[in-house]
Parts: structure tokens; C-alpha cells; sequence
DNA sequence: CATGAATGAGGGTTCATTCAT
DNA sequence: GATGAATGAACCCTCATTCAT
């Protein structure tokens, strides 16, 4: 019975193994990732500095595996939403509350992947890299859709606009929490993705 | 009369000075503040680890400065804006690239000041910290001016239109340069000013 | 009876444990005792790091016990040799080969036993050293003897030439194995008893 | 003037480099790479740990380099002998003199090098072990021009005969000053040159 | 102003060792 | 016996900073 053996695939301590990536992200999110400590992730989980060597061969690592988790399903949500049947319409506001639920749902790998990566090891950061510029490639032809389909204006700057999806949605990670008072993510999709529709309606 | 303010400053040595701060600022840009070492900022200049004392009492005092020229007068310029006597819609452009315009002329600064000012001392950091608010009370109620003035649509959420303005600019150092071709700051501002007028007007 | 005294060596677990030894010796001669991790050795046996600990107290004991093999019956084999009733030229060429056999037996024991037990703990040190100084005096005997019975030269430094004699011998674990073709441990102890005794006849 | 320019080549702090390196020499032979602390070599010199590196980039560097200064001029030392004039005997005699030399010269360089070489990084490793099988291979040959000449027996086996002497001379680092009476370098050499010269006389 | 030299605190990391399971 | 997990001391190394020259 195959299926048992995989059923009864342990995932052993990985509730702990979770439990630093957590804390490395936190620190790393409120410190930067040479500003955190070692020391400082260890304490949050409760064990010593050199316990952490446990579950990661290095700091460097610490940051690849949270940037991964970070990076997360951005670019296979995307995607679906590209290859949908929707109107470009709903698919812009599919796009942006894509990008936006990440940030209620695990904001501290969001926001290191989104400042931390620079100090990634240089594999990491090119394979990381490589996923970035597919994600704003297929929200360039998202829009580039809209416009074929003369939903959208037709003397957008495709990639210009991409480019202002992408960065008005990752500030809310800035001040998601502490300010615009209690919004919620799906508030601040629907109010986005209206100005951007109005905005850019043919 | 500003121009008096400004010949009061002492400048003196400035000329050395201002290569070691644009140094500072360079590296702080690329590596972050705590990923950045002196040693590599000095080379930079073509000096010694330890002359770079003579510029600064310490580290923390150059991230200071450079942050410090980073918010440069984005809060004056901005006020100036909200003072005058334009309309609204021309207010809005006029915000936008007065907040994009230090993108080209010292871009180090501001991405340094954007990214790294939670690394500051206590002290600077607060002081920073309340201009930014300001500035984006200010951004507010430029917004709210609109409404009253019966240009923008009247069921907007003006602190988020606010942030999604900064938002969307800041994230034009991360990329400009780099990607959408050759654009001028002056054809993003435009790009982005028109846009946002479109999705909010009246 | 000298089978006895071996049958009486209590055998218990040998099996498993020799294996254990086996291994440290074998990465205490490749990399040294300090070089060597403990890791490593448990890796070579196919158990965990913390599962040595059934073997041994502590690494140094482990080094304590590899070298107390490695130095094994280098003494009583040679004070047999010079008890016996051989010739002076005799006993020299079976006093080599008895310091050299070991090197095809067991090399790892006697490379690490020669190179490392200076990071002996001082105690097993001093026994240890004890141990080799009594070796190199019933070399210089054996020498002593042979000028007596005017088989060598009466001009001889006994304690040069016992040096000079465990020297080169310790030098071929060095290199057998890797160098100077495929001689075997006799022939080289012949090549090399030969050249001694021409060197030092009378 | 450019033998005034090489006269200027300023030394400069090189003493206290130097006293450094000498440090190193001492703590590595003393207790082996992996079992020498950065700490204790600073100790010797009388400053403290992190100024080490201020003199080297690493310990893996200060082994290189203390290997680098053991192996020294023994090579160019040798292949002088070879190409000089001297009947072999002779060649053979300052062979033996032209490599325990050192010993009393530097000795921790040398007893670093021979026992720790193996721990330099890869590229070093290489360098320096490339150097010591032209050293061998230079022995060994002038051995053979020997038995060409007709003044050692032809029946010798010339790369083991390089390897004796070799190990018999590198032995030699081990135990000189400590044991032995009170030889000197030139009586040790001349002994061994004699009963080798004997043992392998035509 | 600038430097060579040094510092000392702290960094990330390794590793022999322990222990409950 | 063996393991996963944890420890804590020590390690090598970096770096902001100081100071006599």
C-alpha cells in the first residue's frame, strides 16, 4: 500500500523546523537580514545560537528558505488567473488580491523576501530573481490581454503598469497593520483594483 | 527668504566631505546599512578605514546625514504645492513629480533613506519618522482639498489614495533605470499622474 | 603461553566496537585528531554522532585506545628479537622487518600512533612516551651488542643509529602504499637491512 | 637610480609580520594546525586575537605561508648540488647537509611544514606537494648518476634509496635537541653520510 | 588630514558531549 | 544500542572605532 507509506511519511520535527523559519522571518523582517542577530532568532524559539545549526547549515540558507516560502505561490496564482476565462476586468482584481492576501497571511516572509532578497547567495538570488521577472512578464501580459481585448486604454505602457500594480501592492506590506485604519485586504483589493480599472478603462 | 537659510549653513570643507557622504550613501544604497562596512565606503573615496572619522563621529552619524538629504525637501516642495493656488488636478501631478523628480538627481539618498531608516539611532529615527508622517498628512489632505473641490470622487479613502501614491513612486527607485526602457522621470510622472486622475476623478 | 594471556582479553561486543575503532584510527590518520570530527568517524560506521559515546567516554579516549593499538607489540616484538639467539646481523634485519610489518597490518593505528600522540591527554601521553623510549633503548642495545660481538663498527653512535633506524622505517608509512612501485614490506625491509648492515659492518 | 629605488623597498612593518609568522611557525609545530588557536599565536606576539588578521586574511593563509618559508630553499639547494662538479660521494654528503641545515635554522618552519602540509587549502597543497616530488625525483636522480658513475652498486633501488634518506633526515626534526647528546647538524650529517656512502658503495 | 596599527566586542559557526525517548 | 535534539564552550573572523605618528 503505497499510499500508507506516504501517509506515514513523517513530518516529524518539522513543526519545530517551522517554528525557526517563523522566527527567522520575523527577525529578519524587523531587522534586515545582517542587522538580525542569530542569537536573536534563536531566543524567539527558545534554544541556544548554536541549536539553529540543527535546522539550517547557515544564516544564508535561513534567508533562502524564507524568501522561497515568501515568493510563495505569487507566480502559479498569477497564472491561473492569467489562463482563466474571466473578463481582463476581474482579472486585474483576481491579480491584485493574488498579491495582496499574502500580506494578512504571512507578512513577515512577504516583506523579507521583498527587501531581503539583495542578500541572498548569488544562486539563490538568480533563481529568486528569475521568478520575479516571470511574475511581472505574465502581469505585463495580463495587461497587454486587456488592452488586445479593448478593455484597457490602448497607449498603456504595459510594463509601466505592471510595474505600478506590482509596487503600489507590495507598499501595503510598508504599513499593513499600523495605519489606513482597519482595513482589510479584501477592502483594499476592491478600492485598488477600482482606481486602477478607472484608470486605465478604454 | 530660503535662499539667506541656506547661505547661513556652514559649508566649509564641503567639497571632501560631500564625495565621503556620496559614498556612504552609494554603499549604503547597494548593501544596506548593516551589510555595508567602512572599509568599503572608504575605498570608495580613496581613503582609509580610519580617516573616515575626520567626516563622521560614527557610522550611525553618516546614515543620519544621508537620510537626512534623502528626505531632502520632499516635505517643503510638497507644501509649497498644497500653498499654491492650482488646481487639483494639477496638484496631483505636480506631487508626483515632485516626489519622483530626487529619483534622478540623487537616487542613493532616497532609496537609502526609504530603506534603511529603521536603522537609525533612536533619535533620528523618530525625528525622521514624523516628517514622514507629515508628509503623508500633507498628501491627505491634498486629497481631501480635491474632494471638497468636487475633482475627485467623493467616496475615496484619502489616506489610502495617499499611500498608494507614495507607494507607487517609491517603487519607481527600485526599478527606474534598470527596466521600462528609457523612460524620463517626467513621462512616468505624466504616465502615473494621468492614470490616477482618471481612476479618481469626479 | 601467549595464547592464553590472548584468549583470557575479554571479547564481549569486539565485533561492533573494533569496527568503531577501526574508523577513528582511520580518520585520525587521514586528517589528523584535531582535525577529524566525530561526525565523521560515526558517519564511516554508519551510526549517529551521539551513538559513539557507547564506545567511548570521550575522542580522547578514542585516540588513547587507536594509539595503545598503534603501538602495540612493536616492544615485546623486538625485546623477543634481542633475546633471542641470532646473530647481531640477524637481529637487526628481524628488528626491521617486525617495525615495518605493521604498516601493511594495520597503518592507520601506527600512522596515527606516530603523528598524533602528542594530543594524547598527559597521562596515557607520558605512558605512551615511556613506552617509546624503552623501544628506542633496546634498539640502542641491540646495536650495542652487535659493536660487542664485533659485527659493527666500534665507531657507531648507538643512539644515532637507533634513531636513525626507527626514522626511516616510520618514514615509510608515509609512502608505502603510494610510492616506489609495489615492493612489499619484505623486500623493503631487505633493501634496507642490506644497506644498513654494509653501512655499519666492521 | 634603480638600485636606490630597490634599497628603498621599504621594509616597513615587516619585523613585526615576521614575528608574527615566527609565532605561527612555533604554535603550529607545537600543537598542529587544527589544534593551534588564533589566540595563542597572538598571545605570543603580545597583541590580541583579531589583529592577527591584520598580518594574514586567515589561519589557512599563515600555514601557507609558513609552509611556503619551511620548504624553503631546499629544492634550489639541491638542484645546485646536482649540477655542480663534485664527485658523487660528495654530492650525496651535501645532499644530506643541504637538508638538515634547516633544522637548526628554522625549525618550526620545517617540522610545520613536513607534519602539517596536509592541512593547507587545496591550491597550496598542490603547489607545495608539486615541489616535493621534484625534490624526491631530483634525489633520486643524482643517486643514479652515482650508479652510473660507478660509485654507488647498481643493483640499488633509486627511489628508494631517495626516500631513505629523505625520511631518515626529516627524522631527524623530530627528536634534534632533545635527545641524542648534544650533536651538531654537521656531525649528525656526516655520520649518516658515512654509513650510507658505506652501505651503498660500489 | 591621513595613516598604520591595534583593539574589543560581537558575529556566525563548529563540535564534543549529554540525555530523554 | 541507537537516535533526535539540544547544549555551551570554543572557534575563526569581521568590523566600527581609536590613536600615536
Amino acid at each position: 500500500m503505497p499510499s500508507a507509506a506516504l501517509a506515514a511519511k513523517p513530518t516529524k520535527y518539522d513543526a519545530r523546523r517551522d517554528a525557526v523559519v517563523d522566527a527567522a522571518a520575523a527577525v529578519f523582517a524587523e531587522f534586515g537580514y545582517h542587522g538580525a542577530g542569530t542569537g536573536l532568532i534563536a531566543g524567539r524559539v527558545g534554544i541556544r545560537q548554536g541549536s539553529l545549526y540543527y535546522y539550517f547549515a547557515s544564516k544564508e540558507e535561513a534567508l533562502s528558505e524564507v524568501c522561497l516560502r515568501g515568493v510563495g505561490d505569487f507566480l502559479t496564482g498569477l497564472e491561473d488567473i492569467a489562463q482563466s476565462t474571466m473578463p481582463a476586468n476581474e482579472k486585474l482584481h483576481a491579480a491584485i488580491l493574488n498579491h495582496l492576501r499574502p500580506v494578512a497571511e504571512r507578512p513577515d516572509y512577504v516583506r523579507t523576501f521583498i527587501t531581503q532578497r539583495q542578500h541572498l547567495p548569488d544562486a539563490s538570488r538568480r533563481s529568486v530573481g528569475r521568478q520575479v521577472r516571470q511574475y511581472e512578464k505574465a502581469l505585463t501580459e495580463l495587461v497587454r490581454q486587456g488592452i488586445a481585448q479593448s478593455a484597457f486604454r490602448s497607449d498603456l505602457d504595459c510594463e509601466l503598469m505592471a510595474l505600478a500594480i506590482i509596487g503600489e501592492c507590495n507598499a501595503v506590506f510598508t504599513w499593513y497593520g499600523k495605519r489606513a485604519k482597519a482595513l482589510s485586504i479584501a477592502q483594499i483589493a476592491d478600492a485598488m483594483a477600482t482606481r486602477f480599472l478607472k484608470g486605465i478603462a478604454a
